[in-house]
RNA sequence: GGCCCCUUCGUCUAUCGGUUAGGACAGCGGCUUUUCAAGCCGUUAAGAGGGGUUCGACUCCCCUAGGGGCUACCA
């Protein structure tokens, strides 16, 4: 036995990582990552009604643009095949049938678990009978009491079977959880829970018991939806004799209503909100504060700061709605700090084709990037001023009840002003500052008022109503595109 | 219905018996300003209710209410 710490994300391939899914699986990896230990990725694959082509290498992959890569279990080989690694495998569940079989015997032998030979249909009836009779729905234990060599007989003969846990009928059980303290449960209400199915294969419940103890798994960190099956699992553990791993059953997310998240009020899946150009940062920021907070007076972390500052002890106990207006906040925060170039990669897809020439492209993106939330929105803000041909049908040169022979005269003698300034300083980085200089200068000069001449001057170059200012403009446009813009202005006016 | 869990501003949260109950998002207001953003400053807003325990409860206990989860040969 170790005492490192050993963790594992355990997903069932059904499709794709879900955004609670990613938080289970972030905490798990944090507590690894901060006391050594090991973050170990296991694909609970045992029910084959719900397998989804691509499930696994999809799980894998979204993980990885996460940031979360497991260092032991399921991963994805420089041929994006699905491959394993570590001591302890197999770790896709199907593999280790084998073992969870012997395990379900065992458990047989030791009179913990016994053959069930009662058909879908009886126990449907029984479901319904103990519905309508206002009962608890449970099995009643017709099987029980078979007797071990009658049992094996009937299977002997093709019977169809599936084994349950034999759990005690009376006592209570008290559990004890890293979040939650203690919790009790009366063991007469707690169902024979099946642990193999009739097509061989284990449930959940025997699955990942056994896996979790062959593979030393020191914390279960997962959804507070498994809390109520508690019990059974430690039963397992009990029955075998090992030592069960600690216990923390982190609070759901919740949609807006408080309800358990789900597809129908949110987009769920995290691809989903890479799709949407959220950052990989941002969500992992995020969604980390979702039930847990180191201190409470501050919000952005990074993930290696996360960490330092995880503590599993300190995780709420109550549910946290997934609200979104607090990632939109995120990912502004960190569209603004990362590397230039990183932003411009990622708007790029959204823009490139709105202008051949891309140093024009790029730095129309840097212009509006305190006003964006996500990548996608740069080409609405930057589609105008990306044109070469700007149309002024839309938008107001004028300013106000400027007259526009007014606007005209201003126009004028700015295009008077820069035409003598040369392309290259007209449009170097630092340009913005000296067109602001020299044209507040004139304005000042001329005695006329601010708004009476960059309105007009700032609609000419943008064609829009709101927009940067007409300093970056210039800067950006450069000096021939920006001289056409004005003349195109005038000429607007004048007709 | 039964069992289990939960309950601080609209939302995410801090507080681990003594605070003017703090921060953040959103909202609102202001500053700045050629527009719109951004930024900065300010501001509205909370301990579900009722009993205890205690010199003193958001904090501990009980009850009630409300919410959620589970109740599958799904995880």
């Amino acid at each position: 036995m170790t005492d490192k710490v050993r963790v594992r994300f355990a997903p069932s391939p059904t499709g794709f990582l879900h955004i609670g899914g990613l938080r289970t699986a972030l905490y798990n990896e944090l507590l690894a990552k901060q006391t050594g230990g090991s973050f170990i990725l296991r694909i609970e694959d045992t029910d084959q009604t719900r397998l989804v082509e691509g499930g696994i290498e999809n799980i894998v992959r979204t993980m990885k643009m996460m940031g979360l890569e497991a260092n032991e279990g399921v991963y994805l080989d420089n041929k994006d095949q699905i491959a394993e690694r570590g001591d302890y495998g197999p770790y896709l569940q199907t593999k280790r049938k084998d073992k969870h079989t012997a395990y379900a015997k065992q458990l047989i032998e030791m009179d913990k678990a016994y053959y069930c030979f009662c058909s879908a249909e009886r126990l449907e009836d029984l479901r319904h009978e103990q519905q309508t009779a206002g009962k608890p729905t449970m099995y009643d234990g017709k099987c029980r009491a078979t007797p071990r060599e009658e049992a094996e007989k009937r299977i002997a003969n093709g019977e169809k079977y599936v084994i349950r846990l034999k759990l005690p009928k009376q006592g209570r059980i008290t559990a004890w959880d890293v979040i939650r303290d203690d919790i009790s449960f009366d063991w007469s209400l707690i169902d024979d829970q099946i642990i193999i199915k009739s097509d061989g294969l284990p449930t959940y419940h025997l699955a990942a018991t056994c896996d979790d103890h062959d593979m030393e798994i020191t914390h279960v960190i997962r959804g507070e939806d498994w809390l109520p099956s508690l019990p059974k699992h430690l039963f397992i553990f009990e029955s075998f004799g090992w030592t069960a791993p600690k216990y923390a059953h982190l609070p759901l997310l919740l949609n807006a209503d408080h309800s358990k998240l789900s597809k129908r009020q949110n987009d769920v899946a995290v691809e989903d909100y890479l799709n949407k150009g959220y950052l990989p940062q941002a969500i992992i920021n995020f969604v980390a504060l979702l039930g847990w907070n180191p201190t409470g007076d501050r919000e952005l972390y990074s993930h290696e700061e996360l960490i330092l500052m995880f503590d599993l002890a300190k995780v709420n106990k109550a549910g946290a709605v997934f609200n979104l207006e607090k990632l939109d906040w995120i990912n502004e925060h960190y569209l603004r700090s990362i590397p230039e170039d990183e932003y411009l990669a990622l708007t790029h897809p959204y823009i490139k084709d709105l202008n051949s020439d891309q140093n024009f492209v790029d730095r129309a993106a840097l212009l509006v990037r305190d006003r964006v939330t996500l990548p996608s929105q740069v080409a609405e803000l930057v589609s105008t001023i990306l044109k070469e041909t700007v149309d002024y049908s839309q938008a107001n040169i004028a300013w106000k009840t400027q007259p526009k022979e007014q606007a005209v005269e201003r126009l004028e003698a700015v295009k008077k002003l820069l035409s003598d300034i040369d392309e290259s300083s007209f449009a170097k980085r630092e340009a913005r500052v000296e067109h602001e200089q020299r044209i507040k200068k004139m304005i000042m000069d001329k005695g006329w008022g601010n708004g009476d001449t960059l309105w007009p001057l700032r609609v000419a170059l943008s064609g829009q109503d709101k927009s940067p200012s007409p300093f970056e403009l210039l800067e950006v446009l450069g000096k021939e595109r920006s001289l056409k813009r004005l003349e195109a202005a005038i000429s607007h006016l004048s007709t």
